[in-house]
DNA sequence: GCCCATAGTGTCGAAAAGGATACCATGAAT
DNA sequence: ATTCATGGTATCCTTTTCGACACTATGGGC
């Protein structure tokens, strides 16, 4: 498009789908998050959890999430040292989304040939299995 | 939301909260979504309720969609022309996750000061009132 | 004196995502 | 003949993200 109209209506509606989205966004918040729902952990602890996250990247996200005030980290001055990593309030709310998002996952995605598919159980086809993929 | 998310399924085939959030991840999914979940709409109608989306990425955030399985797209070969988006059963299906990402977001989140912050409602604070914001 | 575990940090570079801008095709209305 | 609206593409460039890898501090056990 040639005209620069998107500028004038500069002003945007937040929208609560993605202010929500804002705070799950990020590689790999959606699984720390989901294991934390259990219970609180230590670094080491959610990185056996998550093999191949590198410990630069499991920290930055880690960071994003107290930032955010999503979870707390409490560090112990021990050696060698501890730090727990535990979900607050704000974080314990967002159960009911994780617990819909994983729900979602479960039952609908599934990996076919190296790819991420939705699974389609619902639907009632007559069609040939279409199996349509993302790439993830 | 964003990045690469291609290659966590393939790294955690067992996390469903990261296998739904493969396919919301990209700049305008969540709002698309949202969107369409009352009922099908014309790129440009879409593109109403987006002001700052260019059209390059509203164009790539649907054919993403498209490709994964969540909405159809609907050619009519008429001058001038006319598209529809409207969700497949596989779309509507993700109607409880949004609607979950939704209602937490109208409810805790808020921006001040341009910033993304959550509010906290829930939360006995005594403290000050402490702003966790995230950059976005 | 050396190694171990924990929980990090710093730097670099590749890759991906996103944004700005320009261009295209059609036919109807003016 | 020109303009308008629709629904796109094509380039180019900047920003952000991610991963690899190296490095750090501490104190206890051997």
């Amino acid at each position: 498009m040639s005209r620069p109209r998107a500028k004038l209506t500069k002003d945007f509606p937040g929208c609560p789908v993605e202010s929500t989205l804002c705070f799950l966004d990020g590689k790999w918040k959606g699984v720390i998050l989901f294991h934390l729902l259990e219970g609180k952990l230590r670094f080491n602890e959610l990185r056996r959890k998550l093999p191949s996250v590198t410990q630069r990247m499991l920290t930055k996200q880690l960071r994003e999430l107290e930032e955010a005030g999503i979870l707390s980290r409490t560090v112990f001055p021990v050696v060698p040292p501890r730090v727990d990593y535990e979900l607050t309030a704000a974080g314990r709310s967002l159960e009911p989304v994780i617990s819909a998002l994983a729900a979602w996952g479960s039952k609908n995605v599934t990996r076919e040939d190296g790819q991420t598919v939705i699974r389609l159980a619902y639907e009632t086809k007559t069609a040939p299995p279409e199996r349509d993929a993302v790439d993830c």
